[in-house]
RNA sequence: GUCUCCGUCGUCUAGAGGCCUAGGACACCGGGUUUUCAUCCCGGCAACACGGGUUCGAAUCCCGUCGGAGAUGCCA
């Protein structure tokens, strides 16, 4: 029998493995595994695979993956064993199979031999099935068992009694009461003999001895009808915890559960497009709870700590990747020079003749960049300056124009020659220099070089940096060409 | 259609009858610093869906309206 007598908190993540990770299963997974370890207990894995159709080849490392990478690890598993296994649900199939007879024996569930029901034809009056009595319902027990053994194809179907009203209590919605009569008797088990969400995690939780059961609003609606399987078996009831759902806005401004036509959605998707791990999880745990403070950074641990359930909105929250990618910048901003060097790399999509000035480049680009995947557009013109008009050489503010800029690449051009290497403070001297002996704002002749080296109005570093980075052959060479079409 | 839930700045939210001329953050706008841009600093714009109650007093409680979302699968 089961732990009821415990008072550990324990919670669990039950995913379908359906090939990626969204991040509202990702954020649901987060808050189960912050409620388990802001009271010290445990977080469990479980792996809802009980639709044969849906089931996706390496499905399960994905989640393990996202696990791992979100910093969310589960004390118990199919990988990590411990006590209330097998955590696959295709592999307790068994365990099903006997609690629903149990419950058939009970007179709380029923054999149905009646088949698929055919979609019902657009814009009828559409008979739900908790209007319309299966005939299999009051069909005598022992002839229905008998028909089931003799191998004819059924399901089993819960039996509701659909007089009055079923009240229970959420963690964060509060007291819900919902009219038994639009209760369906539900299939609990599949023809195929695989149980159906709505059985399997009622059986699941209760012998994982889950304590508070963390899943999406969408469930609420059905959450009487667990509690009835409850009753039936005779177990507790375990706190309910329904989080709000995360939304999506699309092009025409509409509002719907957030999906894939909102823009990346899965875990991986996010990390392919340079968020890092750290802010996906910081940002989503602030989507539908709040910390009741100003603060908006947090590591996972400090998560941990301040997490509580009376922090649980109950309004959708909107998924606002602008947001996102501010606080995105915020955890680079955050990184050593040496980590954001490393997590940039691959990002980075340097010819072989740069790669070994990545160091130098990654320095120029860290407080730059929101999103790892902008870096390649920003430091493209290391590799080769891009087609530009004159007419770049005007500035306002610094005062700078074609023929400015020819009078400055003119004096300049020879000093840089005469430098033996260019350094950032080599070269900021020589253009320092230059400002004060004509008088003129240091950001004129900046100006002219930086257009000169890069064709670009706008980069990371400026133009010491820069030439430090090309190196002085491939400067010269672009400081010269600039200087002739002028 | 029916049922359930939700409704504070554009977005995420604080607010649990007087502390609210409603606070913070993102975004946006403006200013400052700066070797461009960015970072950084300062400032600004901007909300209690609406209508009735209850109360000395309501963003907070009650009712209604409207709006939004979810559920209504041999998906989870």
């Amino acid at each position: 029998m089961c732990c009821s007598s415990e008072k550990r908190v324990r919670t669990r993540f039950a995913p379908s493995p359906t090939g990626f990770m969204h991040v509202g299963n990702l954020r649901t997974a987060l808050y189960a595994y912050l409620l388990a370890k802001s009271r010290h207990g445990d977080f469990v894995l479980r792996i809802e695979d009980t639709d044969q159709a849906r089931y996706v080849e390496g499905a399960v490392q994905v989640i393990y993956d996202t696990l791992a990478r979100a910093g969310l690890r589960h004390d118990e598993g199919p990988d990590r064993p411990g006590a209330y296994g097998p955590y696959v649900q295709s592999e307790r199939r068994e365990i099903y199979k006997k609690y629903a007879e149990e419950l058939v024996r009970k007179g709380a569930a029923y054999y149905c031999f009646c088949g698929k029901h055919e979609a019902e034809p657009e814009g009828e009056e559409s008979v739900s099935d908790a209007a319309c009595v299966c005939p299999c319902r009051s069909m005598d027990p022992a002839a229905a068992a008998e028909m089931a053994s003799s191998g004819r194809p059924h399901v089993i179907r819960q039996k509701i009694d659909r007089s009055g009203v079923s009240v229970f209590t959420d963690a964060v919605f509060g007291e819900i009461t919902i009219e038994n009569k639009v209760l369906d008797d539900q299939i609990l088990l599949k023809s195929d003999g695989m149980p159906t969400y709505n059985f399997a995690n009622v059986v699941d939780d209760h012998l994982m001895c889950i304590s508070h059961v963390v899943r999406g609003s969408e469930y609420l609606s059905s959450t009487p009808k667990y509690n009835l399987l409850y009753r039936a078996f005779g177990w507790e009831i375990p706190v309910y915890v329904h989080l709000p759902l995360i939304m999506g806005r699309n092009a025409d401004g509409e509002i719907s559960k957030l999906s894939k036509r909102h823009g990346s959605v899965s875990f991986e998707n996010l990390l392919a497009e340079g968020y890092l791990p750290e802010a996906v999880v910081n940002y989503i745990a602030l989507l539908g709870w709040s910390p009741k403070s100003d603060q908006e950074l947090f590591r996972l641990e400090e998560l941990a700590e301040k997490f509580d359930v009376s922090g649980l909105n109950k309004s959708p929250a909107v998924f606002d990747y602008g947001k996102l990618r501010w606080m995105n910048s915020e955890y680079i901003k955050m990184l050593s020079p040496e980590a954001f060097a490393e997590v940039a790399r691959p990002f980075a999509a340097l010819p072989e003749k740069l790669s070994s000035a990545w160091p130098k480049i990654a320095a120029i680009l860290h407080q730059r960049t929101e999103l790892l995947s902008e870096i390649p557009g920003k430091i493209a013109f290391l590799a080769e300056v891009p087609a530009f008009e004159n007419d770049l050489f005007f500035n306002k503010k610094s005062k700078c124009s074609p023929e400015t800029a020819r009078e400055i690449l003119t004096e300049l051009i020879p000093r840089f020659e005469a430098l033996e290497a260019l350094t950032p403070e080599a070269v900021g001297g020589i253009i320092s220099a230059y400002a004060e002996s004509h008088g003129v704002k240091l950001g004129q002749p900046m100006w002219a070089v930086r257009i000169a080296l890069s064709g670009l109005p706008v980069t990371p570093g400026g133009p010491g940096e820069i030439m430090d980075i090309i190196g002085k052959d491939e400067s010269l060479k672009r400081l010269k060409a600039a200087l002739e079409r002028l």
